[in-house]
DNA sequence: AGAACCGCCTGCTTGC
DNA sequence: TGCAAGCAGGCGGTTC
């Protein structure tokens, strides 16, 4: 195990959102890290993290992803939440140093891992073990007739149905611009104008930009990093997300950006329509 | 039910 | 240079 030194990694003030793919990132090297391990102890430094001693004692059974929720499932029945939200990170500690913004801390018997969180609305529960998971993950189980029943005839734009909790899991905007774009749909069309064919087309290309960024651990548009610091690999692939003015790198047109309910879209005009 | 909006947060960027 | 306002946004909540 590799530890990415010097510390200039850790800069939460210019941390981008951990997305999707950044969480399943996390997941996956945490579930290596610490499944069979005993968590020793819990400390938390933030006072909107509820103390949760009951968690103290039990070992990892396993650590999975359910939409953007960190699941660490132990073997006394109870799962750990952790929800990174917007500036969120978890980091693995080769040392016992205190970092900034450290908002939780959970001790292993191999190693310490933080929750570090400058602006705070990272969330932490405990609850009992068997919480059904969601239907609407495209990567781990997605309930396509019961999207058309429920999603597809809304009025609201796509763009927003993509970012709806209730709609898609764990879809954030940088995705959603760049899912948009690959399937050539216009963000602004009303989701019930699209065709069956389009939404096949926005599956399809849903589940190449999330793989093709997992293989890549995460976007890294300024400076996301892993479990162990490392950064992704993904930043060069964006096709329009922060790129506003900038050629279209398919069809040379310029990049633009909107405001959909108080959140910038990007797109291409000229691919997307 | 769904659409539109708000609040939670803090630090960086922008404008005067 | 300094200060205030604007901005970033996942998601649960509220209102209409």
């Amino acid at each position: 195990m590799t530890l990415v030194n010097p510390p200039s990694w850790l800069n939460p003030e210019r941390s981008e959102m951990p997305e999707l793919l950044e969480v399943e990132t996390l997941c996956r090297q945490l579930d290596g890290l610490i499944r069979g391990r005993r968590l020793l102890s819990l400390t938390v430094y933030d006072s909107k993290i509820d103390a949760l001693p009951e968690a103290t004692g039990g070992i990892v059974r396993n650590v999975r992803r359910d939409g953007k929720t960190v699941v660490m499932d132990f073997d006394s029945q109870r799962s750990l939440l952790i929800h990174l939200r917007m500036t969120g990170r978890l980091f693995a500690k080769p040392d016992g140093a205190r970092r900034p913004h450290v908002r939780l801390s959970l001790r292993f018997d191999n190693t310490d891992i933080d929750l570090i969180d400058p602006r705070r609305f990272a969330t932490v529960n405990l609850v009992q073990t068997g919480r059904p998971a969601l239907k609407n993950d495209l990567l781990t189980g997605f309930d396509r007739r019961l999207f058309f029943k429920r999603h597809a005839g809304r009025r609201a734009p796509v763009k927003i149905l993509l970012m709806d909790p209730k709609a898609f899991a764990g879809i954030g905007n940088i995705y959603a611009c760049e899912i948009l774009h690959r399937a050539g749909i216009e963000p602004a069309r009303p989701a019930a104008s699209l065709s069956p064919g389009e939404w096949g087309k926005v599956f399809s290309r849903a589940r190449a930009v999330l793989k093709t960024a997992i293989n890549k651990r995460g976007t890294s548009i300024s400076d996301w990093r892993d479990l162990f610091g490392a950064p992704g690999e993904n930043q060069t692939g964006l096709a329009v997300y922060g790129r506003e003015g900038k050629r279209c790198r398919f069809c040379k047109g310029v990049v633009a950006r909107v405001k959909q309910a108080g959140r910038s879209t990007y797109y291409c005009p000229g691919c997307q329509k």
